[in-house]
DNA sequence: CACGATTATATGTCTAGACATATAAGTCAA
DNA sequence: TTGACTTATATGTCTAGACATATAATCGTG
């Protein structure tokens, strides 16, 4: 061992410019318009070349805490409170990170001719084949959620041959189709009979419910309809700003 | 107006060079594990130096679309499916952006020394002073949620004298406490006789419930319970990858 | 063959310039 | 006072280099 003590190990120079910044501004020390400091003034504080703060405030502009107007300078813009990251794990992970067993299984599978409802459901006009899938996830042994879904052969034809008796048709299409876009819809309904069934749960007991359209470069892949008791279901949603 | 057709308004170059990566990767050209061209190719490729490049490069790193290793290149990445954008908007700013009518309403307002049941909801050791509302927001009359909010008064002391019979609490801590950070918690609830009167629904008729837990460095803000009607609201998220 | 040392290489960061461009501010005329 | 024109300036992008650093690949040795 060395006497000399080892030097921090120091976050590199842009870095630590683009901390200090953003620490005053979450501190409240720079408040919201106010204007930081121009390039070239950082540059004589920080003893560094233009492309340095450059790069430093780029990523502060790109992460929307400050706004940069040319000519005018750069400034603290307000908190972005509309906007929340919610994380929607695929089930399976879900349960699994909870420490419990995964468990599967299929309640239904039928391929056939999109009917009205199903055109509709996945926003399409032709009438092309689908899938409906019905199955349940469990954790424990204990009825997790209920899965309704409908998958577009039309751009999906493998999943008209595949086997979702073991495997979950949302792994599944995790593994077939990459680099989706998603719509979800949050809402609340009461158990009727056949939810109660499935879920264990009283007639009238609430249930949270997820509803997620995905497509592709505008083609419909898949609507799925997720079904939890909202009395032990909870999403977590984690932002920041005001 | 001149002969010559005017050029169309290009994109710089890096932007060029991120997009036609982009494209590539949403399409499938070049899938999951795909490692993209070196810089230096991409250099003799688009006829740039090499910080050019490196700025697009970087940018997809930073959208989590690329991974970058030293010495090995830079891959495409798997669809991070797991995290959706929520659209939690200010109550009064989603209203009126569904052009209708904002209403507001203070049904009660209390200034007390925080109850066990208070520090459990805020989060907090000690028992100092809080405010805790109750009000309701309306659109074009009709009750749209209601709303149940604890103050933590000794991180914002101005809340003891502020006036919540206009203004919502929400809006007022948004002027008045920049930069938070938050938690949300999304469940299902059936309306209890109170809950029912105030949304003006039946008895054991679905609600869709956000909690959200605000802090700032360390330091609890606000406890907030919002109740919609299940069946008529809908919180949207929209996300990108599988 | 296993394992440690060496080397090659792609990315990470940085510099000291350059020109482009949007626009705030100033200037001047109607 | 108002509107049109000019100018100054901060940011936006880009270059042609440089050295640092992590690590995949290779080479040597036991």
């Amino acid at each position: 061992m060395s006497l000399t003590t080892a030097a921090p190990d120091q976050p590199t120079l842009y870095k630590r410019i683009r901390a200090d910044i953003e620490k005053r501004i979450l501190t409240g020390e720079w408040p919201p318009g106010h204007r930081i400091p121009f390039e070239h003034e950082l540059v004589a504080r920080y003893g560094c070349s233009r492309m340095t703060v450059n790069k430093a405030l780029s990523e502060l502009a790109q992460a929307d805490l400050i706004e940069r107007r040319r000519r005018a300078g750069s400034f603290v813009r307000r908190p972005q409170h509309q906007s929340a990251v919610l994380k929607i794990a695929d089930i399976r992970a879900e349960i699994t990170a909870l420490g419990r067993g995964y468990g599967y299984e299929l309640i239904g599978r039928k391929l056939r001719t999109a009917t009205a409802a199903d055109r509709e459901r996945l926003g399409v006009r032709k009438a092309g084949k689908v899938v409906a899938i019905t199955c349940r996830h469990s954790a424990d042994k204990v009825p997790f959620a209920v899965e309704d879904r409908l998958i577009d052969l039309s751009s999906v034809p493998d999943a008209a041959t595949a086997d979702f008796s073991r495997e979950p048709p949302g792994s599944w299409l995790l593994h077939h189709v990459p680099w989706t876009e998603a719509e979800h819809t949050i809402s609340a309904i009461v158990a009727d009979d056949r939810t109660a069934e499935a879920l264990d749960i009283a007639v009238g007991a609430p249930c949270l419910v997820i509803d997620r359209y995905t497509w592709r470069s505008a083609r419909t892949i898949t609507a799925v309809r997720l079904l939890y008791p909202g009395d032990s279901h909870r999403l977590v949603a984690r932002f920041k700003g005001g």
